[in-house]
This record gives structure tokens, sequence and C-alpha cells, in this order.
DNA sequence: GTGATTGGCTTCACCGTTAACGTACACGGA
DNA sequence: TCCGTGTACGTTAACGGTGAAGCCAATCAC
């Protein structure tokens, strides 16, 4: 804090204020810096002292000062991002869809994890805002109460003032699911429900319980469960779908709330002595970009998270520049992809077996 | 931009400034703003007279403005992160632990992509310059010249004045994991080496040379493969380790890069009919959050990703603040862990069989 | 001849911090 | 009495940009 301020620590070997540039000229501050912005005022300049101007910039090598300016114009060009993670696998290729659009609009962002804790959300979203955003994307996270700000939510579903919701459509996601284990002879089927943390949770689950009836799919109590907690790896379905098949009721196929579950229940499925998709079939739901080197590769509805970022950025940009007073919601439509964790299914619904029955067979 | 700006788009709304603290209590901006920020001048004033500052401020809810504020100190408490992609999976559990350990500490970080592109790390660090963070950390890229501000590289190999390098001990991990394979009686053992853009890469192959020749192991060029490109999914050894297959050269182990090499690698030589761990096994690196959820889940050198994130924000600081001006070199220490990728030597070691062969096993 | 417009600038307020100044009063020594 | 020194308690101006308002001279309209 002592040595380094002095010696160029912060920004100081950068000098070259528009003090400097507008006694280079013999003109003030004010003139130089219409110039520089070519304000409206600007126009009333002559053409020569207007070059005269921008080459002395130039020539300096002149850099405004981003924080001195932001004093006046009040805009950062930045928005704010919160996801659960820095990089969990969700959010990442969103992340990846926002700066792609981002950067060609000139625009930055910041970035900040939010891990479901609202008390980490607030002191985020405060420095945020001091940081001077002109507008947020929530992911992973529901957002309750308007904000001060322009605001995108990936996903949304509440409707609340100000926010703009990017929401897929689930019931054609449930249906592209459904039908594929249908075709493929299931009938026994598991679910997973989404934690109650995850805000797309209740859509889906409403979607897949309307398509199940109107498919005839019988869903059994015994047959659901419900994932808890905000893990955001494989760990998250693990012990889920092992207490589904210490259940004892049979099932050939299981429809995991998303790939990580599905991943985690594959590995709990083949430690119980099954083989996916052999025994069961496992449908995942996002398409993270792991999910295509799962082993076996995962059969899931995808969501393309990457243009969803880019949707959400476009939104957020269009309402920040005023556009577009903001549509409440953007529907997306899934994709259905066709891996190697489903199959037909089995004449006979698997229950785990034991251990020791599994050892016999592995020997036989 | 025209509507926005007048209607508390910005940071409008947040009005109460100083200068109306001041008025509030008959005193000058200067002396509040000492008072507010405790400063060693405001030593001299009384206290009723602070106390009454402090409380027109409580009661005006005042929050200063970041921007006004950096004018005068020069400091932003931010940081500028560099990684691959936001959230690829090495750099992630990285952002992670340098989330943590500057939150404890009221620094906050800005982070950017830079894909290995030198132009888009060039444009980047430009805005987080502008920005005025007040140190960088780059992730996955080496920095060949100084730079302006304090910087730490992981990992770090080059020595660059200026930059705090941090880095793995490498012959020790090329010991574990080679040591391993010798234990299981491997032999025949094929190499991957990083790709170029990869600062490791050479570091990485130069003590595996050396602790393979002091293990008595023999290096055959058939059995080395080079990775290109700087893909970071399992992508990025799938093709390479095909390539390897194709060469029949029979091998029954293989030390991958890291661990996205690995997964590609078991997905090419499961697609040859060659079983993992049985025929062949595979030893990763790094040990990502995915590793112990792969199938089979991956033996692996691990790398404290997250700790070496930790690691990376203290020793940043520590420069920043000017305890310390900073050891060239932070060595970490590896672990490795035994998971399923790998098996004791076949007794034949085995090539890649074609399809045919594997099709008939099968049915058999 | 008076008023309005235009050209081409300058001036000032804004924001929070800080180094560099007052200023008023007490005390002390010549 | 005069000068200096000290100290308690602040003030002032600069910093670096922006933008609105101001200002002076020349030109134009009626």
């Amino acid at each position: 804090m002592t040595a380094r301020n002095k010696k160029g620590g912060g920004r100081k070997t950068r000098d070259v204020t528009l003090k400097i540039v507008a006694e280079h000229v013999g003109l003030t501050k004010g003139t130089c810096s219409a110039v520089l912005n070519k304000t409206a005022a600007s126009r009333s300049i002559p053409l020569r002292t207007q070059e005269r101007i921008l080459a002395a910039a130039r020539e300096l090598n002149y850099r405004p000062s981003f924080y001195a300016r932001n004093l006046g114009v009040k805009r950062t060009y930045m928005i704010g991002v919160a996801t659960q993670e820095i990089g969990d696998f969700y959010s990442s290729p969103i992340i990846t869809g926002i700066e792609r659009y981002l950067r060609q609009k000139n625009f930055f962002f910041l970035t900040v994890p939010h891990r479901h804790d609202p008390k980490l959300l607030e002191t985020y979203s405060h420095i945020l805002l001091d940081r001077g955003v002109e507008g947020f994307i929530a992911v992973d996270i529901a957002i309750d109460r308007p904000l001060p700000l322009p605001t995108v939510a990936i996903p949304g579903h509440r409707r609340v003032k100000g926010i703009t919701n990017i929401v897929l459509d689930h019931r054609r996601a449930a249906w592209l699911a459904l039908n594929h284990l249908i075709e493929l002879g299931h009938r026994e089927i598991a679910f997973m429900k989404g934690s109650e943390v995850s805000p797309d949770s209740e859509d889906r689950w409403k979607a897949i319980r309307e398509v199940a009836e109107e498919l005839g799919v019988r869903m059994r109590s015994e047959l659901i469960v419900q994932l808890e907690g905000d893990d955001a790896t494989p760990q998250l379905g693990y012990p889920f779908a092992k207490q589904l098949l210490s259940r004892k009721r049979p099932f050939t196929a299981l429809f995991a709330y998303n790939d990580i579950s599905a991943i985690g229940s594959i590995r709990a499925i083949q430690e119980a002595g099954l083989r996916v998709p052999k025994d069961i079939s496992v449908v995942g739901f996002d398409d993270i970009r792991i999910a295509v080197y799962n082993n076996p590769s995962l059969t899931t509805v995808r969501q393309p998270l990457q243009k969803m970022g880019e949707i959400a950025a476009r939104a957020l940009l269009d309402r920040i520049e005023g556009h577009d007073d903001g549509a409440p919601e953007i529907t997306i439509e899934p994709e259905f992809v066709v891996r190697n964790s489903t199959d037909t299914a089995t004449a006979q619904p698997s229950a785990a077996r034991n251990h020791q029955y599994v050892a016999a067979r592995a020997r036989g």
C-alpha cells in the first residue's frame, strides 16, 4: 500500500489525462471531451479543430480513465452474472454464450457465485451494484422480488416485474423423453424430481406428470424420488438412486432430473449389479458437455445452453438500451438426443439384485 | 440509453452523496470523508463531531460511490483472473479456491476467458487494466513478458520478472504414476505428451522422461503421441488415442496427459474393442471433479487445484499489499489417487483388435 | 434597430479522497 | 509587547472525466 502507491502500483504510469491533451491544443477539457466522444455539441466545432484534438490524443496515446468517466456518464457497459459456482456444468456453457454475445456488442460482464445462498447472493449483488452493472443475468436461482435493474433469469418461472424469464418448453421436453421410453417398451419408469433449490423443478415435474397421464404412463410413488441439496456434481443423484433401488420395486427405466444426477444414478445402478442400459435405461436432461463422454453416453433432453446464454444476453441488452421493454418470457425448444444409456425394455423389470447374486452371475 | 438514463437506469436512485451528509452536519466533505474513513487526520477531530457525522451517514443511509472513490484512492481491491474458458474443468476448481480466499480478504475478482488466443487475452487484459485491477492470475497460459502488475501464473514455468509461478512437483508426479504402473507389472507403457498451448507440457514431459529412465521404463517412440489443440473436453485425447492404437504396437498401460485426455482415450480404447483396465490401464492427471465419476473411475495424479487457487490468491495479495516482493516460485506436491482405471498387467500386451474379432468375441 | 439564432468555445458542478493549507487560541521566552 | 511555537479543528483545491449552461461575437430576420 505504501511502496506500490508511489511506484506505479495501480494505474499510475498511464498519466496522459484529458487536461494534458487540452493544454496541448490550447483548449479546455470540456471541448476535447465533446470532440473525443463525438457529442451532439461537437458538431458546432470546426473540423480543423476537431482534427487537432484527435491528433493530439492519438499522439499522446491518451486513454480516458474508466473511473473518472463513469462519474459523468453513469454507463459502465457491464452486466453482472450470478451462477451457482463459476463454472459448474450447467452454467459454464451459458456463460460462454453470454460472453460471445457481449463481446461482439462491446459489453463486459462480472461473474459471481451464489451457491444457492441468499446471503451470498445479497453480498455479491451489492458489489455488482456498486460496480455499476447495468443489468443482471441470474442463472439457476429463483428471484422472488424485483431488482433495481433489468434482469434476465435462466431458467425463470415466477412472473416478477422487470424480470425476463428464459424458460424451456417442458411439456415438449417431457413428451420427447417419455415417448422415447415408451417406444422402447418401458412401462415401469422411475422418476427423479428436482431439488427445491432448482428453479426448474416445479415446472418440469408438472409437465412430466401431465404428459405421463396423456401417454398413459403410470407414475408409482415407490418409483419417485426427490433430490435434495445443491451439489453440482454427480453426487447429487447417487444417494437418491440408491434409495430408489433399495425400495425393491422393479423398474426398467429412470428419467433423471438432469445429466449430473443421471451420471450419479448410473454409478449407483451399476454398483447394485445392474447394467445400463441392458437392465435399466437412463434418460438425463440438459446435455451438459460431458454427457456424450459418459460411459454409457447419455440419452438426454438437450437444452441449448450456450444459445440460451446468448439469448439472455441479447434480451438484457435490448432492455438496457431501451429497444424493448422486455418480453416477460422467452421459450426455448428442447431437442432429444439418443445415445447409449437407453435401450429396449427387458421382459422382466429388474429390481436391485443383491451383491452375492451379482457375484455369482459374474462368475457364471 | 435515453429513457433509462433518466429513470434510474444506472445508479441514480442512490442519491445520498458525501456533500449531502456534510451539509446535514454543517461541515465540509473533506472532514466527513476523513471521519468516515477513520483517517489518521481524523484523530484531531473531537469525538462528538465524529459521532454526529457517523450518525448522519447512518441516518441518510450514505453509501459512497465506488467510482468517485477511486479518483482518490487508486485502489479497487480487485484482481483479474484469466482462464481458458470460464468454467473449464481445469480452472473451475482453481477459480473456486481464488474466490474463497479473496472473499475472506474483501477482495473481488473479474474473470475473463483467453482461449489460448493471444489477441483475446490482449483485449481482455486491457479491459481489466482499465477497470483498475491490482493484479493478475493467469491460469493455463504461458506469459512470456512482464506485465505492468503483480502476476501469478498457474501453472508457471518461465522465469519472468514480476511473475510468481505456481508449479507442481512434476518429478514426484511422474514417479508416483510410473511407480504405480510398474508395481502393477506394466512394461509396455504408452505416453501422451501435452499440447503446445499447455504450459505444463514441457516440464511434465521432461520429468516423465527422467523418471522413466531412473525406473528403467522403456519409452518407445511408437508408443508416444503428442496432443494438439486446446480442446477442453475429452475430445482432446480421443483422436490421439485412436492414432496410438492404430500403430499396432501393443501396450498394457497409457499415461495420459491429463484427465480429460484420459477420458477421451478410454472411449477410444473401448471403441477399439479393448477393456479398461483389463486390457489397458489408464492413468490420468489433475483429478478434475468428474474423474471419480468416470466409468471406470480414473486413477490419476492429483493436483490440489482448489488449494492452488487459494495459494495463488494469497501470493498475489501478499505482493499487492507489499508484505512480500514475491517468491518467484511456489511448489505444490501432488498426490496419487488409485481408482478403477488401472489394474495388473495382462500377460500378453494388447494391441487393438479389429472389429470383426471383437464382434466374434462378444458373441462367443 | 431590435431580437433571435448560430458558431465556437468556456465554465462550473459533480463524485470521494487527500495533501496542503488556514485560523483561532494558548503558552512561553526576550 | 512582540514573536514564535504548538495544537485543536477544521477548510480548500486538485484529481479526471462529462454535460449542461453560459457567454461573446457575428449573422440573419423582420
